[in-house]
DNA sequence: ACAATATACGAACGTTCGTTCTATTAGTCA
DNA sequence: TGACTAATAGAACGAACGTTCGTATATTGT
């Protein structure tokens, strides 16, 4: 069978752009019918649980995420140009026009810090690979000695990530026209620190 | 009359820590009255609308804010100390027992981003504010010659602030233990930056 | 083409939501 | 103390929520 998979995805795509917009709480089945031309019960079927629909959402998103904001950055030489592809190609993917509302892993990251079950773990699994991941290509400049010895690598993840953060904060809420220009400086500052 | 101006008091102060586990969209008038021991009329008859709350939720937490975080910044010596005391203070009103859930702020950024209206008119003013104050306060770092002449302060204050997401994150997403050490160290690489 | 099954609908469920009324109680001021 | 007003309760509203169920319609594999 594959007539359900097709509309599960289609599902799942306008899902994602409205938990973009209005958070993960802010999806309703009754909502998503009415965007999609369906019944509730039609929506409803291919999830079996709001919860479960909204664990579909996050594995979407973070496939997606892998896709076209890690995957191309390892093509890329590794170090510091890694990294830099890495930054960019984050920034630009919370532009895509699938997430219409910015970023869902950002928004999800506040959402649902105190909302205790399957989605956060699931999300809390999914940020700590994150950081690890800018952790390992930041190692990785270590020992190509482009980073400085000794660098403390989670200490560079944590910024990075936050300068994300702010980015996201500036483009979305303020909506700081050079948004992307303060960005990219403090990614270059914090590269510069990496090194000397 | 002030005992309504009293129980309306207590109202909000309850309301604010639902808001900070909750979010703004979170908060129920029905929860809030069971929560308080009152009926939905009576915690409504305070505010008049749902969204008149929130406002006032959101003028609550911004003057807890400017109390318990600036105000006391102020008071301190200008320049390096000031700003550290700001960084210091923010940090710390971020885990009063009035936050059960985090900044409120840092979690409104979010949540209303892409949802127009009063509220995210005013939080933005606010946050515009809240990043003009770092800034005033670096630049006055400048004038004294303890920040090197040129240096562009908004940038500063971006930074400054994604420090502070950052710990937001890995403090209450992460439950990271050394959030706060990541935070200073992160903030100490900045105001030295700012210096040479 | 036929049987099997996946897919979707429509109605109804019990809750909760914000909001609006009408009373009744409680507090304040003369 | 008495008159007035503010404060709260309680019931009801229409709408939206997630969920369940029985039924009809497509789609599939043979």
């Amino acid at each position: 069978m594959q007539k359900g998979e097709q509309t599960r995805a289609s599902i799942l795509h306008r899902a994602v752009s409205m938990a973009s917009v209005r958070g993960f709480e802010g999806i309703s089945i009754g909502r998503l019918a009415s965007e999609a031309g369906m019944s509730k019960s039609g929506i409803f079927g291919h999830f079996g649980s709001k919860e479960a629909l909204q664990l579909a959402i996050l594995e979407f998103v973070v496939e997606d995420f892998k896709l076209n904001v890690i995957g191309p950055a390892l093509r890329e030489p590794t170090g510091e140009t890694r990294l830099r592809a890495l930054f960019a190609n984050w920034l630009d993917w919370t532009g895509t026009e699938l997430l219409a509302g910015g970023c869902p892993l950002v928004a999800a990251s506040v959402e649902l810090d105190d909302q205790p079950g399957d989605l956060r773990d699931s999300l809390v699994e999914q940020q700590e690979s994150w950081l690890d991941c800018i952790r390992r290509m930041a190692q990785k400049a270590v020992a190509e000695g482009v980073f400085r010895d000794g660098l403390d690598t989670r200490q560079f993840a944590f910024e990075f990530h936050g300068i994300g953060l702010a980015f996201n904060f500036a483009r979305r809420l303020l909506q700081d026209p050079k948004a992307r220009t303060r960005a990219d400086q403090a990614v270059d500052r914090l590269i510069q620190s990496a090194k000397a």
